[in-house]
DNA sequence: CTAAAACTGTCGCCTAGAGGAACTATTATA
DNA sequence: TATAATAGTTCCTCTAGGCGACAGTTTTAG
């Protein structure tokens, strides 16, 4: 039965779903769950520091430990700290807090690398994790030298409702304000000031409505 | 005998060290093999487009098509073009010339997708490249944000003498000099003018010296 | 329920360094 | 060997946007 339980958690991770039902079941028994309240850190005792984390509900912020900035932010349906896979070190320099209240499923790496030699497809997805993290470096480093701040900032709000937004009856996306200016300014590789500056010209433009709880934009 | 020569090759690749010498054989069957002549493309013709390569001897540069900027080079001993593994698309964005004369040895994603079914230590092998590309990325992305553009440059020259700087009697590394200051300034998201600067001044300082042909620093 | 801490909004100053112009040196091309 | 093209050097101008400052606001904590 609680198998079963975490079974319907996992359902959303698409890594899991081509790797069936029985496998899955199998799976399932060696996965840790947890939940996380908003803003607490995730993982901080020492035990599983390097563990995989996916990410069953609520959404993630990944920090930085070095600068305390923020680096990414995580979707509940993701996984998170893959990166302790290959490179143990590197893994222990970031540190993820929720963001809003958190389910998640954590795996020692030991685990993982055990279970994707059993499933093809389990490395195969992981192989495409990273893929993705690639591509997205190359957008951010592409975005910094060829994009002025203003449209750094822009983009990623638009993006962000897009990704959190969800359409209400009116037809506006509606997307729960997650982050300060600060975080957005670190993740726009732009600064606090800069941030403040361009979301209330956007307002004043229309293009988006926001306040302490929400940011809104008309079309979807 | 041909498959000999080949295995000669393939040595100097560490993704092929441990995975032994009889599969080592089979898997240069499958492989083909070019020479490139300096300052020539590699792969510019349509069927190899999407190709995995090896580069066994010489040096490459890695070309964005969309601006011509230099993304990253590869040494003689390396793998590049594992793009298209998980990504086609991104694949055609990018273009390799040879820096020098060049050997490569070079394989289809599909031939190379079965080879990391079969041996488990390519497939790790290639995890292992993904996740240098991922700290390689966070690296450059972190120096543009937190470094000026004199010691991007500064710790270029002198990684870029480590790299491909061999210590000649005297004990000084000597390095080719392969790359015009227009490339320099593109690896270190800086303008030609500023890299033109930054030598001469390096050259006055005394740490290093330099013509057209060569590196030199003191050193090691 | 109040004090402190952490966020937001705005303004104006200041600097790193891109990018143009102009010229020389060097290397390819015919 | 002349001519064109490319690479390297120097200097100067101009601006995006970081950063400090400070006032107003919201959140947290005790």
């Amino acid at each position: 039965m609680k198998a079963i339980t975490k079974y319907w958690f996992l359902e959303g991770f698409n890594l899991f779903k081509k790797i069936g039902r029985l496998n899955m079941m199998k799976i399932c028994e060696l996965l840790e769950m947890d939940n996380i309240e908003k803003g607490n850190p995730i993982a901080l005792n020492e035990a599983h520091r390097n563990s995989i984390f996916f990410l069953k509900r609520g959404s993630v912020k990944i920090v930085n430990t070095t600068n305390d900035s923020v680096k990414y932010i995580v979707k509940h349906g993701n996984i998170f700290g893959e990166l302790a896979l290959y490179d143990q070190e590197a893994a222990t320099k970031e540190i993820a807090y929720a963001l809003e209240d958190c389910i998640i499923c954590y795996i020692e790496p030991e685990q993982m690398e055990q279970l994707m030699e059993k499933h093809k497809s389990l490395k195969n997805g992981v192989l495409k994790v990273y893929g993705l993290r690639i591509q997205k470096l190359e957008r951010r480093l592409h975005d910094l030298l060829y994009k002025d701040s203003s449209t750094r900032i822009r983009e990623f709000i638009s993006e962000y409702l897009d990704e959190f937004g969800e359409t209400n009856e009116a037809g506006k996306s509606i997307a729960k304000n997650l982050l300060s200016h600060k975080e957005i300014a670190n993740l726009t590789n732009t600064s606090r000031q800069t941030v403040s500056n361009v979301l209330s010209t956007m307002r004043k433009e229309g293009v988006i409505d926001y306040n302490v709880k929400f940011f809104i934009s008309d079309t979807k």
